[in-house]
DNA sequence: GAGCACTGC
């Protein structure tokens, strides 16, 4: 089995290859992917650039000389790029692709002739005509439409939009909106117009002609690029007519599947005269699962572990529990099923146990974080992976279960990869181990556990277009702005809403700000845009609007971030624009530091967007960039988390499950031996492991926690400094990380202040985590206060939440709550005791250098110790942004670190070096 | 004087 499985691979992979060379036929294949590759490499810089000149622009506020002058330095720069570019890719890349082009575009101007009713125009102003005249036919059918319907309201919209057309066909441009900064169109194609003029024209050149014609087009295009930024209100209300529109090619169609609808409906009409039980039972039954269900038992009857393959829509999550319970295996034990996210663990039990028809809680449960809604009754259990793993630390042979099914294994969490590696089926041979993944990765399931066979489930879903572009893009921001206007002035609204995946929140609020001002202009003259920006720090009440269903004749945009990947489901998109760029954690072991990054996001991951058009009808998506990028520069998969994150937790974790030779661990996806290494030394040094790696007692007291191993060991330690009620504050607030403190843009400064004010007395960023606490517990936990200081308040509810889970925990390893709330020199030993790796010293240019492993880093602008500069810190965590930052830091005194870690720091390396000169220079004090 | 994708325990 392994071996067919493998062998299928191979040949797969050669197939793939041989149509590849099929399709393009040339030798020159490499040379042109290689220019392709440094083309956009260029136009990546161009686009930094562009960006960071923008930024600079914005942010502070210039003087108009210095801003003319920063205009005429980054054009400058941008011409330089070019004129590399055009040197690197002039000869294949231009070749076929661009002739192509031009020969296009030929045709369409030998075929037209610019004649409009008549009328002799020039290019522009023939492309705006006829580019209204499509809205025109659009709207005329549209209102044909409507008539049908008879809806006042929309017809009436239509009609003005109607008329406004009917006037722009009549009336004529004047030359002057050319000016001003404009798209100056009548330069762009002033080759191919020469070439319409003058037939002969075209040998008459010389051979680059056609090449130089793109790239002047190209050119065109990027150096406008900034000034459209910059451009006057003015001509904002003819942008979207008059701007060079980005092309698509239309490639291929995700085929939709089972979309068969009127059976369904039969079905469901059928159905309404019964109650809603038995309707319930009937739609279970219109499932593409249900036909398998007899197969499907056999076989998990037949082997131990089951891959199945269960595209969205299915009804795998809901049913196959079910069919378990119903087929008698809850006789022997528990069925639980894993999701990667809570509310989906919620949703799902809930939908399960209307359909059996029990109460939620009672045969069917759900168990996650902070919220536990078992009973002893209770048969199928759904839950998140995170719970399953906490479980098994209870009980290692998951004794009370029968069945384990890890749905959307293909997420590939960091608990899955745990829950895989312990290889639970192979010391319970009577447990039934299935595990649901997508498509792509089912072979590699099936490797993994000794070839289990693949049970394939075909899913729920209609076609969904893709189209790339034509070329690369330049400026994906700008881009994915323009298509958006793109589709909704072309598409009529009320037909489907669109979804834009952008990276972060800047980058949203920037898009949110550029679609205002271009829509604004436009007034009443198109449908209302509705624009929704989603991102996860985004407070709870402004992420509702999503879900508002879109008002008749306007249509909304959503601008998302990954959390419309996977986390949230948005009813009504039809268009997916995506960019194909995502933030990305990364880990450096070596120097322990953080980052996010923008990075190109993965095969696996586009699909997954682009299905996220098709949910309630054919969709579209729309990538902007080729397909050719597509197939050769992007990863089939994303890296998974265990490769990139800081495994402390993780080794932590297995060794308190008796797991002690890490480094041959089974692994699915083994993490870089450097980063386990680095956790192991960082356990050693804490003392949760003593000489040989086994766990101690400090270890296990460690393990109980669900925090990173520093916190869980402050919490131990604050045992000794007897100030654990305060401690539990300071580590429930550090873990919920960056996204208590609210600043919005129109009110920075305020906020700022707000914050300024737990800094009172230089106490350090973690004393002001607790003073914030407190304070907010003071006031009963008043929502009120929170926004009066700039505090999220949904981070403080989860901090109350993780506070009261850690002091319930604190009972379990017998520790005291005990208060000792003026003393702060105990709390911040107490800090020290966890964190001691994490120390620096200051520098005599304002910076630190790291005591352990050395290196420069700085105090992060937004401590409160930003300006104090303290000659000693011990900091929370190491970010890499624009610098290198620690995040979180208080003032300590170096005789703590060999007090409190002996093992660890010894005498000279926190010697003052200047004491070291002069045997008496004690004296000296901060 | 900066910047915070998304989960989960």
């Amino acid at each position: 089995m392994l071996q067919e499985v493998g062998n299928g691979k191979e040949e797969r992979s050669v197939r793939r290859r041989t149509s590849k060379d099929d399709s393009d036929g040339s030798e020159s294949e490499e040379e042109r992917l290689r220019d392709q590759r440094e083309r956009e490499e260029l136009e990546r810089n161009i686009r930094e650039r562009d960006a960071a000149g923008t930024r600079k622009l914005t942010e502070q506020k210039l003087t108009k000389k210095e801003e003319e002058e920063a205009i005429r330095r980054s054009q400058a720069l941008e011409n330089d790029e070019i004129e590399t570019l055009r040197k690197v890719s002039r000869q294949e890349y231009l070749k076929k692709r661009e002739q192509k082009k031009l020969e296009e575009l030929r045709d369409d101007i030998e075929d037209e002739q610019y004649l409009f009713d008549g009328v002799k125009l020039t290019e522009a102003e023939y492309r705006d005509l006829r580019y209204k005249k499509e809205i025109y036919e659009l709207v005329k059918k549209r209102t044909q439409d409507a008539d049908d319907v008879n809806e006042e309201s929309h017809s009436h919209c239509t009609q003005e939009l109607h008329l406004y057309i009917l006037l722009c066909l009549q009336y004529r441009m004047p030359e002057a909106y050319d000016q001003e900064g404009g798209v100056n169109q009548e330069k762009r194609f002033s080759v191919a117009l020469q070439r319409y003029r003058d037939p002969n024209a075209a040998e008459k050149m010389n051979p680059f002609a056609e090449q130089e014609a793109w790239e002047e087009h190209q050119i065109g295009k990027a150096t406008l690029k900034f000034g459209s930024k910059n451009r006057k209100q003015k001509s904002d209300e003819y942008q979207f007519v008059f701007e060079d529109q980005i092309e698509f090619i239309k490639d291929t169609i995700m085929d939709g599947e089972n979309v068969d609808q009127e059976s369904s409906i039969e079905e469901l009409n059928k159905s309404i005269a019964k109650s809603a039980f038995d309707k319930l039972q009937d739609d279970r039954k219109t499932l593409p699962v249900y036909p398998y269900r007899d197969e499907l038992l056999q076989a998990i009857n037949d082997h131990q572990v089951l891959v199945i393959v269960g595209e969205t829509g299915s009804g795998k999550t809901t049913q196959i529990p079910q069919y378990l319970h119903e087929a008698g295996y809850t006789k022997r034990g528990k069925i639980g099923c894993t999701q990667p996210r809570r509310v989906a663990a919620m949703s799902v039990a809930a939908r399960v146990s209307q359909e059996m028809g029990v109460k939620l809680g009672h045969e069917v449960g759900y168990s996650i974080r902070f919220e536990d809604c078992t009973s002893e009754t209770t048969v199928l259990k759904y839950m998140t992976d995170g719970m399953l793993l906490r479980e098994f630390l209870g009980e290692p042979d998951l004794a009370s279960y029968s069945v384990v099914m890890v749905d959307e294994a293909h997420e590939r969490t960091l608990s899955t990869d745990i829950l895989f590696g312990l290889d639970i089926a192979r010391f319970r041979p009577d447990l039934k181990l299935l595990i649901s993944s997508a498509t792509l990765d089912a072979e590699k399931f099936s490797d993994y556990f000794d070839s289990a066979p693949i049970f394939k489930i075909p899913g729920r879903r209609f076609p969904v277009e893709i189209h790339y572009t034509k070329a690369p893009e330049a400026d994906y921001l700008d881009a994915a702005i323009v298509t958006a206007l793109q589709i909704h002035v072309t598409q009529p609204p009320g037909d489907g809403d669109i979804l834009v995946f952008l990276t972060g929140q800047e980058e949203i609020e920037t898009a949110e700000e550029i679609l205002k001002q271009r829509t604004r202009g436009l007034g009443t003259k198109i449908a209302e845009l509705i624009i929704c920006p989603i991102y996860a720090n985004l407070p709870t009440e402004l992420q509702a609007k999503i879900f508002e269903p879109t008002p008749e004749g306007a249509r909304k945009v959503v601008l998302a971030t990954n959390i419309a990947e996977t986390s949230l489901t948005i009813d009504g998109i039809k268009y997916v624009i995506d960019p194909g760029f995502c933030k990305m954690k990364s880990y450096n072991p070596r120097t322990g530091m953080e980052s996010l990054l923008v990075t190109p996001v993965s095969k696996a991951s586009a699909n997954q967007r682009a299905g996220r058009s098709g949910r309630t009808g054919p969709g579209k998506c729309f990538r902007l960039y080729t397909a050719h990028n597509y197939q050769h520069d992007l990863e089939d998969n994303t890296v998974p988390e265990i490769q990139r994150t800081n495994l402390a937790n993780v080794v932590l974790t297995l060794k308190s499950l008796g797991i002690h030779d890490l480094l041959n661990f089974d692994f699915m996806d083994p993490p870089p031996a450097e980063a386990l290494l680095k956790a192991l030394e960082l356990l050693y040094a804490l003392g949760a492991l003593n000489k040989l790696g086994e766990l101690t007692k400090v270890g296990r007291r460690m393990a109980e926690f669900p925090l990173d191993p520093m916190l869980s060991k402050m919490i131990v330690a604050s045992d000794k400094y007897k100030c654990s009620d305060e401690i539990i504050s300071i580590a429930a607030m550090l873990s919920i990380g960056n996204s208590i403190f609210y600043r919005p843009k129109d009110k920075q400064v305020h906020a700022d202040n707000a914050r300024l004010n737990f800094h009172m007395g230089n106490v350090g960023d973690h004393i002001a985590l607790l003073k914030v606490y407190s304070s907010w517990k003071e006031t009963n936990f008043s929502t009120q206060w929170c926004y009066e200081n700039y505090i999220q308040v949904r981070s403080m509810k989860r901090a109350r939440d993780i506070r009261d889970q850690l002091e319930g925990l604190l009972e379990r390893v017998e520790i005291e709550v005990t208060s000792n709330v003026n003393d702060l020199e105990t709390i911040k030993k107490a800090i020290t005791s966890g964190f001691f790796p994490h120390s620096a010293r200051l520098q005599k240019n304002g910076s630190y250098r790291t005591v352990k492993h050395p290196q420069t880093v700085h105090i992060h602008p937004s401590s409160g110790l930003a300006q104090v500069l303290p000659r000693w810190v011990v900091y929370h965590e190491l970010v890499l942004t624009t610098k290198e930052y620690m995040r979180q830091a208080t003032e300590l005194k170096p005789e703590w670190l060999v007090e409190i870690a002996p093992h660890y720091y010894q005498l000279k390396d926190v010697e003052d070096p200047t004491s070291k000169k002069m045997p008496r220079g004690e004296g000296r004090t901060s």
